[in-house]
DNA sequence: GCCAACGTTGGC
DNA sequence: GCCAACGTTGGC
Protein backbone atom coordinates (compact mmCIF):
# COMPACT_ATOMS: atom_id res chain seq x y z
CA UNK A 1 0.00 0.00 0.00
CA UNK A 2 1.54 3.19 -0.92
CA UNK A 3 1.09 6.72 -0.17
CA UNK A 4 0.50 9.82 -2.72
CA UNK A 5 0.03 13.41 -3.01
CA UNK A 6 -2.46 14.93 -6.04
CA UNK A 7 -2.99 18.62 -6.73
CA UNK A 8 -5.80 20.17 -8.03
CA UNK A 9 -6.92 23.60 -8.69
CA UNK A 10 -10.35 23.75 -6.82
CA UNK A 11 -11.58 26.26 -9.31
CA UNK A 12 -11.21 23.55 -11.84
CA UNK A 13 -11.48 20.80 -9.72
CA UNK A 14 -12.05 21.14 -6.13
CA UNK A 15 -12.22 17.59 -3.48
CA UNK A 16 -15.82 19.15 -3.04
CA UNK A 17 -16.44 17.88 -6.74
CA UNK A 18 -15.21 14.81 -6.24
CA UNK A 19 -16.83 14.40 -3.21
CA UNK A 20 -20.19 15.02 -4.99
CA UNK A 21 -18.82 12.98 -8.43
CA UNK A 22 -17.87 10.11 -6.47
CA UNK A 23 -15.13 9.10 -8.64
CA UNK A 24 -13.37 11.08 -11.47
CA UNK A 25 -10.81 10.17 -13.94
CA UNK A 26 -7.81 11.97 -13.11
CA UNK A 27 -7.31 13.44 -16.69
CA UNK A 28 -5.33 16.26 -17.65
CA UNK A 29 -1.90 15.47 -17.08
CA UNK A 30 0.61 16.18 -19.00
CA UNK A 31 3.87 15.79 -17.57
CA UNK A 32 6.06 11.84 -17.83
CA UNK A 33 7.06 11.70 -14.26
CA UNK A 34 2.96 12.10 -13.06
CA UNK A 35 2.06 9.88 -15.71
CA UNK A 36 4.43 6.94 -14.84
CA UNK A 37 3.80 7.31 -11.54
CA UNK A 38 -0.01 7.02 -12.48
CA UNK A 39 0.83 4.49 -15.10
CA UNK A 40 3.42 2.21 -13.31
CA UNK A 41 3.03 2.67 -9.13
CA UNK A 42 -0.14 3.64 -8.37
CA UNK A 43 -2.02 0.37 -7.64
CA UNK A 44 -6.14 0.20 -6.62
CA UNK A 45 -6.40 1.28 -2.67
CA UNK A 46 -3.28 3.01 -3.24
CA UNK A 47 -4.65 6.45 -0.48
CA UNK A 48 -3.98 9.81 -1.63
CA UNK A 49 -3.10 13.67 -0.41
CA UNK A 50 -5.63 15.45 -2.45
CA UNK A 51 -3.91 19.31 -2.28
CA UNK A 52 -5.39 22.15 -3.35
CA UNK A 53 -3.07 24.38 -5.40
CA UNK A 54 -3.74 28.00 -6.87
CA UNK A 55 -6.14 27.95 -4.11
CA UNK A 56 -6.71 30.59 -0.85
CA UNK A 57 -4.82 29.09 1.22
CA UNK A 58 -2.94 26.17 -0.74
CA UNK A 59 -2.79 23.06 0.94
CA UNK A 60 -3.67 19.39 1.39
CA UNK A 61 -7.59 19.20 1.93
CA UNK A 62 -8.69 15.32 2.47
CA UNK A 63 -7.99 12.11 1.55
CA UNK A 64 -8.79 10.19 -1.59
CA UNK A 65 -8.19 6.40 -2.54
CA UNK A 66 -6.73 5.39 -6.49
CA UNK A 67 -10.23 3.50 -7.65
CA UNK A 68 -9.53 1.94 -10.80
CA UNK A 69 -6.32 1.23 -12.28
CA UNK A 70 -4.36 3.54 -14.95
CA UNK A 71 -5.67 4.08 -18.94
CA UNK A 72 -5.10 5.83 -22.18
CA UNK A 73 -6.44 9.81 -21.20
CA UNK A 74 -9.18 10.11 -23.54
CA UNK A 75 -8.87 14.07 -23.44
CA UNK A 76 -5.49 13.05 -25.25
CA UNK A 77 -7.59 12.20 -28.58
CA UNK A 78 -10.60 14.77 -28.44
CA UNK A 79 -9.73 17.71 -30.29
CA UNK A 80 -11.91 19.73 -28.70
CA UNK A 81 -10.10 19.27 -25.48
CA UNK A 82 -7.67 21.71 -24.57
CA UNK A 83 -5.47 18.89 -23.36
CA UNK A 84 -5.61 17.29 -26.84
CA UNK A 85 -2.15 15.96 -28.22
CA UNK A 86 -1.98 15.76 -31.76
CA UNK A 87 0.84 12.70 -31.29
CA UNK A 88 -1.09 10.55 -29.71
CA UNK A 89 -2.85 8.21 -31.35
CA UNK A 90 -5.59 5.23 -29.52
CA UNK A 91 -3.26 2.45 -30.73
CA UNK A 92 0.03 4.55 -29.56
CA UNK A 93 -1.54 6.59 -26.66
CA UNK A 94 0.84 8.99 -25.00
CA UNK A 95 -0.83 9.70 -21.62
CA UNK A 96 -2.42 7.61 -18.78
CA UNK A 97 -4.52 8.89 -15.98
CA UNK A 98 -6.08 6.22 -13.13
CA UNK A 99 -9.68 7.21 -11.14
CA UNK A 100 -9.78 8.53 -8.51
CA UNK A 101 -12.76 7.96 -5.52
CA UNK A 102 -13.72 10.10 -3.15
CA UNK A 103 -12.68 9.29 0.60
CA UNK A 104 -12.89 11.76 3.36
CA UNK A 105 -12.24 15.45 3.90
CA UNK A 106 -10.00 17.07 6.39
CA UNK A 107 -11.47 18.44 9.50
CA UNK A 108 -9.20 21.59 8.79
CA UNK A 109 -7.25 22.07 5.94
CA UNK A 110 -3.28 21.43 6.41
CA UNK A 111 -2.00 24.52 4.56
CA UNK A 112 1.70 24.87 2.71
CA UNK A 113 2.42 27.04 5.03
CA UNK A 114 1.80 24.65 7.96
CA UNK A 115 3.74 22.10 5.83
CA UNK A 116 6.83 24.27 5.31
CA UNK A 117 6.82 24.82 9.45
CA UNK A 118 6.68 21.56 10.12
CA UNK A 119 10.07 19.79 10.76
CA UNK A 120 9.48 16.59 10.08
CA UNK A 121 8.01 17.47 6.38
CA UNK A 122 10.43 19.69 5.42
CA UNK A 123 11.79 16.95 2.89
CA UNK A 124 7.92 16.45 1.54
CA UNK A 125 8.26 15.93 -2.95
CA UNK A 126 5.77 19.46 -2.40
CA UNK A 127 7.96 21.74 -0.23
CA UNK A 128 10.92 21.67 -2.90
CA UNK A 129 10.04 20.13 -5.79
CA UNK A 130 7.56 22.60 -7.91
CA UNK A 131 5.70 21.62 -10.62
CA UNK A 132 4.78 17.66 -9.78
CA UNK A 133 1.23 17.44 -9.88
CA UNK A 134 1.43 13.49 -8.48
CA UNK A 135 4.02 12.54 -6.47
CA UNK A 136 4.67 10.07 -3.88
CA UNK A 137 4.72 10.67 0.05
CA UNK A 138 6.52 8.61 2.75
CA UNK A 139 3.89 6.74 5.34
CA UNK A 140 5.28 8.93 7.97
CA UNK A 141 4.76 12.08 5.96
CA UNK A 142 0.77 10.85 5.37
CA UNK A 143 0.13 10.04 8.89
CA UNK A 144 1.33 13.29 10.29
CA UNK A 145 -0.47 14.92 7.68
CA UNK A 146 -3.48 13.10 8.89
CA UNK A 147 -3.42 13.99 12.37
CA UNK A 148 -2.71 17.97 11.39
CA UNK A 149 -5.86 17.41 8.99
CA UNK A 150 -7.97 16.60 12.38
CA UNK A 151 -8.02 12.66 11.71
C1' DG B 1 23.32 15.52 -28.00
C1' DC B 2 23.59 20.40 -26.61
C1' DC B 3 21.35 24.29 -25.25
C1' DA B 4 18.56 28.54 -26.06
C1' DA B 5 13.94 29.74 -26.38
C1' DC B 6 9.69 28.99 -24.90
C1' DG B 7 5.66 27.44 -22.18
C1' DT B 8 3.56 26.00 -17.85
C1' DT B 9 3.00 25.43 -12.91
C1' DG B 10 1.94 27.31 -8.91
C1' DG B 11 3.34 30.26 -4.77
C1' DC B 12 2.94 34.74 -3.47
C1' DG C 1 -0.31 39.69 -12.13
C1' DC C 2 4.52 38.59 -11.37
C1' DC C 3 8.06 35.59 -11.68
C1' DA C 4 11.06 31.50 -10.27
C1' DA C 5 11.54 26.79 -11.26
C1' DC C 6 11.86 23.65 -14.50
C1' DG C 7 10.10 20.61 -18.31
C1' DT C 8 9.80 20.53 -23.44
C1' DT C 9 10.89 21.70 -28.14
C1' DG C 10 13.57 22.38 -32.01
C1' DG C 11 17.67 24.27 -34.49
C1' DC C 12 22.14 23.11 -35.16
Amino acid sequence: MKYWLMKTEPDVFSIDDLAKKGESLWDGVRNYQARNFMMNDMKVGDTVLFYHSNATPSGVVGLAKVAKPAKPDPSQFDKKSEYYDPKATPEKPRWFCVTVGFDKKFKKEVSLEVIKETKSLKDMILVHRSRLSVQPVLESEFKTICKMGGL
